[in-house]
DNA sequence: GGGCGGATGTCAGTTACTGCCATGACTATA
DNA sequence: TATAGTCATGGCAGTAACTGACATCCGCCC
């Protein structure tokens, strides 16, 4: 993962090649592919422990939480997560803005966090559609207020971009 | 385009191989690759027309709308121009439910149709993080709604669907 | 010392995708 | 009618992602 990083980096995701990212690690191509089940996802290996995280705090939401607001819990926990790797967060970010195909996959980890969490309000008693609204709200809040955290120069904490999203989330519906 | 849903019918995504739909529509795999950026995107060639339509309608909407209705309004138009075609629809998302890969394209339209209404917005005055929530809201609406259209065994309107959809995220964000 | 399971290496094969050049059909113009 | 130019297509070779089958090696238990 690391050796990955620090090619995409330097010659971007397309102009590196796996049998250059094992080579860097000591490894050979057919390793790679044993632990990664492709090129893209060794960027991605961190998202099930992150989801994890998150289904357990939307789980643990005090019951008397709204659907939203029980999965916006479920975001400040991966918020927490990632408060501490704010320069590894920029750098990966930068690495999938850069490339189209990354960018799919990062889309398809977040829809799954979104029907995790999805299922998760259900677990919770929360009916569709309201589960999946919601969940899907709480992840247009994660998008929208990680790009402002990766992309500020300031030292702003992302679980206050986060409370702050949400807000504006709820205005923007009610207006 | 036709051979290659028939064929991913068939078959499925993975085991169709791009000679197979070439050979089917009477070309070669090089003209085929002349036409679509790859494999996935010959089911996804109606997508940046569809995204004019949204745009168009986004921009039109009356001044008094909320951001949020604009954005829907939107929506709605594509729901108009998908309307007739709900068995190809089906067909279409039965493939793209079937591979991940597909999937992936998908939400990277999706991703780029809620940014085109997000920039509609700002052409319509609104400021960020209003736009950019408003557009992911809207396709959170969509989504939710067009799945319901295409597995549903009645003959609800997509637009109906996604009017009570949309009501459902106010409520949920109100709550 | 001898098996045994798991991680790794080796190698051949398939397929998506690209660059380059050739060819043939159609069109505008002299 | 002849010629030149443009455009769609074909042919072909090459790269790189990914996979399956088999060999090997290392640590460990008996």
């Amino acid at each position: 993962m690391q050796a990955a990083l620090d090619l995409f980096g330097e010659r971007g995701f397309e102009r590196t090649t796996v049998v250059e990212i094992a080579e860097r690690a000591g490894l050979t191509e057919r390793t790679f592919f044993r632990y990664f089940a492709d090129k893209r996802e060794v960027l991605f290996a961190g998202a099930s422990m992150l989801q994890d995280v998150v289904v357990q705090a939307v789980v643990d939401a005090p019951h008397s939480a709204t659907p939203l607001d029980a999965a916006v819990a479920g975001i400040e926990a991966a918020s927490a997560v990632l408060q501490d790797g704010r320069e590894l967060s920029r750098r990966r970010q930068a690495v999938i803005n850069a490339n189209r195909e990354l960018q799919e996959r990062e889309l398809i980890k977040l829809a799954a966090l979104g029907t995790a969490i999805a299922d998760a309000l259900r677990r919770r008693g929360v009916k569709d559609p309201s589960a999946s609204l919601s969940a899907e709200m709480a992840i247009a809040v994660f998008k929208i207020s990680f790009g402002r955290w990766v992309s500020q120069s300031g030292q702003r904490e992302l679980r206050s971009i986060i409370r702050a999203s949400l807000n504006e989330l709820k205005g923007v519906a009610t207006s």
